[in-house]
RNA sequence: UGGGGCGUCGUCUAAAGGUAGGACAUCAGACUUUGACUCUGAGUAUCGUGGUUCGAAUCCACGCGCCCCAGCCA
């Protein structure tokens, strides 16, 4: 436990146990619909459920809310556990899943059948709209509203035999027509869909709907804090009528902001949108906002973690700058990963006062932030390549980096000094001609001299290649969408940078048997992780997100 | 225009009638074998108007603004 401030469900739970409420039970859930992938967004539930379980010494569910067999699938099932794992939601033993419930709903009903407070209703949709009036309109009560308790048990019976085709009938909870809350205006409890379902296939023929069905879930499960977004506060006074009609384990229901993040879509229709249209590769394509995806480009799951009990609890509705989530990544992975060279564009070094032919193994620091994480050994050689943005042929005075008659240290090599560099036809600098200091080795000058840059080289010998995806926010625009017209107006702030693919990558020969996943830092340019579609032989990695460089930001102000 | 919710630095978020604090971002500097990390410093906020009070972000009143709700989706 930490002293950080408590937040709001916070203060309630430690109410509850003050008073005794529960007994001190602490007993949460995260019930996912089982129709899309997890994204960073349900991340903040997971991490707020999950962690408030653990913090109370209490209880954590994984529930799926597979109510609509229409938009259901399998598919979807198994990337939600994995997700959820992965995440830390540790939910043991507890999964559970909507249908399970399904023969006791429907027991429920029919007693609130019996105690007279839900009836069979034959209106189409249509007519139940029209019936349900509007904001400024009360609505009038259904002609099949004062059916007897027989008649509507016996309805409802053939209900669920499949006597009636779907949309032909529901069951409706008898409330009030005339409700300010348009979800008190008799609500629907079941319809009938003739539709396979993923898990109970084609035992039932209705299926009940979320209002009736999740607080049941809830109730059934002994939950105790029953945590929902925002736009459930409507729905609260509902879940709290049946649960009170039933006289069953009531828990309370609590609304908090759900996450939303600047230069991010969200929503699963959009999102469904991108990976249909082939706009990204996939749900997993590492620039989408999914777990899978942000999995695939090499954010630790601890991180993410992190950022979603960094940004808060509230009733706030709030969007958070990307850039604190790309901070919490830096900040993991700076504390973690394993430092390599790495140059993404090669520009080719030879050392004319190298001994010709000679390697020397120099040691370098696996990582400065962990000293248990010791050295490695790193071939040098007169041929090298640094990166290309390293040398400017006219440099300005503030860049630290080779120039013609520049001096700069290779990290954890020796002092290099430029003497020359070579054209090619077309006017690109192609070859940088350097000496080295022999006095200089393991990056230090014995009389003191100073060099303001450090850069990262690969001997060319012994480089691997590399191909390596370097991502960029999928959108430019903050708001994507914002401010445009028509169908989908996100797609015109797409980001057309936000992948670019560089095949000529060379890497340390200590990378070669890299495995997916495994994530490092390459000095001075960012985190990368190895993607799925590397084999060996065929290295390939992701960037997970670059290194602060404020030298670029320097150079963007002109 | 009915019902519900929400307004604190640029962005998040604390302060439960008593110094408006922190994080991220920004700017300036120190350190540096990663222009990283780390460290130091700076500026910037209580939606408005009244009221209660010795004292109000907090309590009261009246406004204003934003979000959600008219699926047999969740």
């Amino acid at each position: 436990m930490s002293d950080a401030p408590l937040n709001f469900i916070e203060e309630i739970i430690e109410a509850d146990n003050a008073s005794g409420k529960w007994k001190g039970r602490v007993h949460t859930r995260f019930p996912p619909e089982p129709n899309g992938y997890l994204h960073i967004g349900h991340a903040k539930s997971i991490v707020l459920n999950s962690g408030l379980a653990r913090r109370y010494g209490g209880k954590f569910n994984l529930r799926f809310d597979d109510t609509n067999p229409e938009k259901e699938e399998q598919e979807y099932v198994d990337s939600i556990i994995r997700d959820v794992k992965w995440l830390g939601g540790d939910f043991e033993d507890r999964l559970f899943y909507a249908s399970d419930y399904f023969g006791q709903m429907y027991d429920w009903a029919e007693q609130l059948i019996q105690k007279g407070v839900a009836y069979v209703c034959d209106l189409n949709q249509d007519q139940m709209k029209e019936y349900r009036g509007d904001w400024n309109t009360p609505g009038k009560n259904s002609p099949y509203r004062d059916r007897s308790v027989e008649e509507n048990l016996d309805l409802f019976r053939r209900m669920r035999k499949g006597e009636f085709e779907p949309g032909a009938k529901t069951l409706r909870a008898k409330i009030d027509m005339t409700s300010g809350n348009i979800n008190l205006r008799d609500p629907v409890m079941y319809r009938i869909l003739k539709e396979s379902h993923h898990r109970t296939g084609d035992t039932w023929c209705i299926y009940p709907s979320y209002d009736w069905a999740h607080g049941n879930e809830d109730s059934i499960e002994g939950i105790t804090h029953s945590i929902c977004t925002l736009e459930f506060e409507n729905h609260r006074p509902l879940y709290d009528w049946f649960l009170d009609q039933l006289g069953v384990h009531h828990p309370q229901q609590i609304e908090f902001a759900k996450l939303q993040l600047t230069y991010t879509v969200l929503s699963k229709r959009n999102m469904l949108y991108l990976v249909q249209n082939g706009i990204t590769r996939g749900w997993d394509d590492p620039r989408m906002p999914t777990l899978s995806a942000m999995r695939r480009r090499g954010f630790p799951p601890e991180a993410i973690r992190a950022f979603a009990e960094d940004v808060g609890v509230t009733k706030v509705e709030s969007v958070i700058d990307i850039g604190r989530l790309e901070n919490a990544a830096r900040d993991h992975l700076n504390k973690h990963a394993p430092r390599r060279l790495g140059v993404l564009k090669p520009l080719k070094v030879t050392i004319t006062n190298w001994p010709a032919g000679q390697v020397e193994e120099v040691e370098v620091q696996n990582n400065p932030e962990d000293e248990a994480a010791g050295t490695r050994k790193v071939p040098f050689s007169g041929e090298l390549f640094i990166e290309r943005d390293d040398f400017m042929e006219d440099p300005p005075k503030k860049f630290f980096r080779l120039g013609p008659g520049r001096e700069v240290r290779l990290r954890g090599a020796y002092f290099v000094a430029c003497t020359e560099f070579v054209k090619d036809a077309s006017g690109t600098v192609v070859e940088l001609k350097c000496t080295y200091d022999p006095a200089t080795k393991g990056g230090n000058s014995p009389d003191g001299r100073k060099v303001k840059g450090t850069l990262h080289w690969v001997s060319a010998a012994h480089a691997v290649d590399a191909e390596v995806r370097v991502f960029d926010r999928l959108f430019a625009a903050e708001f994507p969408g914002k401010g445009h017209e028509g169908e989908r107006p996100f797609l015109k702030d797409l980001n057309p940078n936000s992948l670019e693919i560089l095949k000529g990558a060379k890497v340390e020969p200590s990378l070669a048997g890299a495995a997916a996943g495994d994530r490092f830092q390459f000095e001075r340019l960012g985190y990368f992780t190895v993607d799925l579609d590397s084999k060996s032989g065929g290295l390939v990695f992701n960037r997970t997100v670059t290194l602060k460089d404020t030298w670029a930001k320097e150079q963007a102000k002109g």
